[in-house]
DNA sequence: AGGTCGAGCTACCCGAAGGTAGCCTTTCCT
DNA sequence: AGGAAAGGCTACCTTCGGGTAGCTCGACCT
């Protein structure tokens, strides 16, 4: 119980730096504005982080992990490459917009992070590309996708979904789903795919 | 003569300014280590530029000005919608591998820029894409394109390729007249383009 | 009731970096 | 050759913000 009330202070702290950095920027935004936010003063950050730097990574690292988790569930999941790569650009286009403001701080901020907490991120987006470029390589042999080059394919499907954090607007034109499902047939479309191979899904 | 000298040492600092700031940031570089690099000291960048955000703007405005010129010309070309979007495609790629610093300064720095700068660069940025869009259309009504959103596939287009610049290594496997080639072919792809429709192109 | 413990606050330090005032040197013109 | 102007440097100011030492106040236990 007194664990949970750690664990939540420490939330609600992520969760107020996660908005001021987006709208305003890492340097851009203060300790101080942050406990403002929240108030309270500095030294009460500094009681569930070490530095602001440690603050960035804690709020960096867990997004790229649910994103290579999407990809990762998927390749793992039961269906033909088609089907697969389906779920992968749907759950990982959810990841993205669910998670848009993290995304963004760590794609701007990236050069902020401390050099171990950039290693170990950067270690979860190889993992992310490889396992994507795998997706694909098994469609390729099992005949479904036709491409000549499946790691060039991996980072234009990758860097088309990442993308959406800098235009995406909560509460635009295209809700949620819809966008991760057009953003499904786009890639399909992108790696040669017969989209009937997918009537069950759609 | 003197005017050229002027822009030439005008060009020497924003040179110098780009491989810093691309390297370790913007915040994380200061006009003195900029000075440092160009062999002299801070006063003289102030004879050149007003400030340091001054100097950031004078980096990213061009190079979007360049992105929009890509596809506005290919827009302007001869030729039928495949063939103008396979143009746009590749100019476009050619933009963001070369000034692939720039590209990365901007996207990571937008929230620095001085409010007019930002505004007038989000000017030629809807531009890109209402450009983007409407060749788009014109495919569909030509009934070479099968798309159910252009203004998304334009995002979609828009954000494969910018997206380059977070993982091109110039002298890496794909040189850049080979990239830009299969960023033409997946994005002709992605619009439902049939291929055969470029046989002079490629 | 009194004491102890800990959470959070007040108040502060200090380094770093953007920006500037005023001097020096070199060059070019007269 | 002498002088003036311009370009660049030395030396400085000032602000701001990350980070911390030490106090206070409230809660809980005895």
């Amino acid at each position: 119980m007194r664990e949970e009330i750690l664990a939540y202070k420490r939330e609600r702290i992520l969760e107020e730096a996660v908005k001021l950095f987006y709208e305003r920027g890492f340097t851009g935004t203060t300790l101080d504005d942050i406990a403002a936010e929240l108030g309270v003063t500095k030294p009460f950050i500094y009681t569930h982080f070490r530095s602001k730097v440690d603050l960035l990574a804690a709020l960096c690292k867990p997004t790229i992990e649910m994103s290579l988790a999407a990809v990762e569930n998927a390749a793992a999941s039961p269906g033909t490459p088609t089907e697969r790569l389906h779920r992968a650009v749907v759950d990982f286009t959810r990841v993205v917009l669910s998670r848009q403001s993290n995304i963004a701080i760590y794609f701007r901020e990236e050069k902020s992070l401390a050099p171990e907490a950039l290693a170990e991120i950067n270690a979860l987006r190889r993992k992310f590309d490889h396992v994507l470029t795998r997706m694909l390589r098994d469609g390729i042999v099992a005949g479904e996708f036709e491409l000549d080059d499946a790691g060039l394919a991996s980072l234009a499907i990758g860097g088309m979904i990442s993308w959406a954090y800098t235009w995406h607007r909560p509460g635009g034109r295209l809700k949620l789903d819809d966008l991760s499902g057009e953003m499904a047939s786009m890639a399909l479309r992108m790696v040669g795919a017969r989209q009937t191979a997918l009537a069950k899904v759609e």
